[in-house]
DNA sequence: GGCATAAAATGACTGACGGTCAGTCATTTT
DNA sequence: AAAATGACTGACCGTCAGTCATTTTATGCC
């Protein structure tokens, strides 16, 4: 939350500090856990006092949730291109838009799954009320663009004779829903059975869907 | 984390007592949210002195997730009445299995949500590290028996021929992730929209599963 | 270079809260 | 009736998120 620069030299300083906060959060968060992890020690991580870190995120809770912002952003790379594909006419069948969109899904995990947890946990709902409106603001806005390119995608794809007719918003949930659950309940397992199924079971579960769409 | 009951009467006294502090809990957790939730209110909610919380659990953690078991015991006896029918040969077709499973899920969702949103956060495992080993060993033992009814109902129903012959581990891991996917999406989409397609966008995914499997 | 001013950074401090434990007292046992 | 038990209490402690008066640093002007 720092006010506006007037110099660029103040800028630049800002947006690095900006990120060297947020890589500092990322090692400490990470590896302590929310709760386990103290403002304190992503200070000292960070190079910087603890007062530093309320001039660029107004709590804790701000900056755990900031973090998230990288996989919306990556994630949206991989839909932006992922649409121009369908609008040049190269995805041309069914399996070959799931595989696609399944590898999307996947690499958007493999990016960064700590994000991804976040994401979940944001999306949850429980926790995190006390973030700032305009992290918040961002946070929306990425994820709404996102969800609008996959819809568009789909609904070019149902113009094309390649999927069947349905209602894109649901189409749309489904496919998302399927991603997030899989990865919960799959990183639960694994926990406990130390073996990696996550991607297996997304492939089989996009192959059975992909006979009903 | 009571000892061993001597006589009767006491034991009597210290159920009754537990589950006044979990009903306690629920409100008070359920409406400020876990970390607005203080231990001091719900020991006043209770009528018990702080100190008491902690001779019946071992930490704010470990009361929270303790509220997460009716939902899985609740899930326990439908699925158990569910692998009775399907013994009985009642359940004769895909359609009728797929909207049977629909609805448990839908039950169990509607039984509980708070108590559903636990189990969730629980298994995105990030946070509650802090919980005794005893609830976990509970809470483990009570899943994985849901787990084991649900892949024998679909162990069965291959057999019969009412399924096709896929791996049961993975079905019935994307039935469950697709139930945990769509609650998470739909009511974080809820929370801003107010609008409610839980059991719509649910019933359309086991629609498109279902011909798939 | 030197000074004035504004911005940024600091870290000592505070209040709130999770968790503890020595002590109390009703109930049960002898 | 005396002794033992153990459920319960609440004052107390340590920790930590968040604040703010003070200090440090950067910028603009002469």
């Amino acid at each position: 939350m720092p006010s506006k620069p007037k110099s660029p030299r103040r800028a630049m300083q800002k947006s690095v500090r900006l990120s060297e906060i947020q890589k500092a959060a990322r090692e400490v968060f990470f590896t302590k856990g929310f709760a386990g992890a103290t403002m304190e020690q992503i200070a000292k991580q960070a190079r910087v006092s603890k007062g530093t870190l309320y001039l660029y995120f107004t709590n804790k809770d701000d900056l755990y949730v900031s973090l998230m912002l990288p996989v919306l952003d990556e994630l949206g790379r991989y839909l932006h291109e992922f649409a121009q594909q369908v609008e040049r006419k190269t995805i041309i069948s069914r399996d070959q838009f799931l595989s696609r969109l399944c590898e999307i899904y996947y690499a958007t995990y493999q990016f960064d799954p700590d994000g991804m947890r976040i994401i979940q946990t944001f999306q949850l709902g429980n926790h995190f009320a006390a973030m700032s409106k305009a992290t918040l603001e961002t946070i929306n806005q990425r994820a709404s663009a996102n969800y609008r390119i996959t819809r568009n995608v789909l609904l070019q794809l149902m113009r094309d004779g390649i999927l069947k007719q349905r209602d894109p918003i649901k189409l749309t949930d489904i496919l998302w829903a399927t991603l997030i659950g899989i990865i919960q309940l799959e990183e639960s397992k694994a926990r406990t059975t130390q073996k990696d199924h996550l991607k297996v079971t997304l492939l089989c579960a996009f192959e059975i869907i992909g006979e009903g769409i």
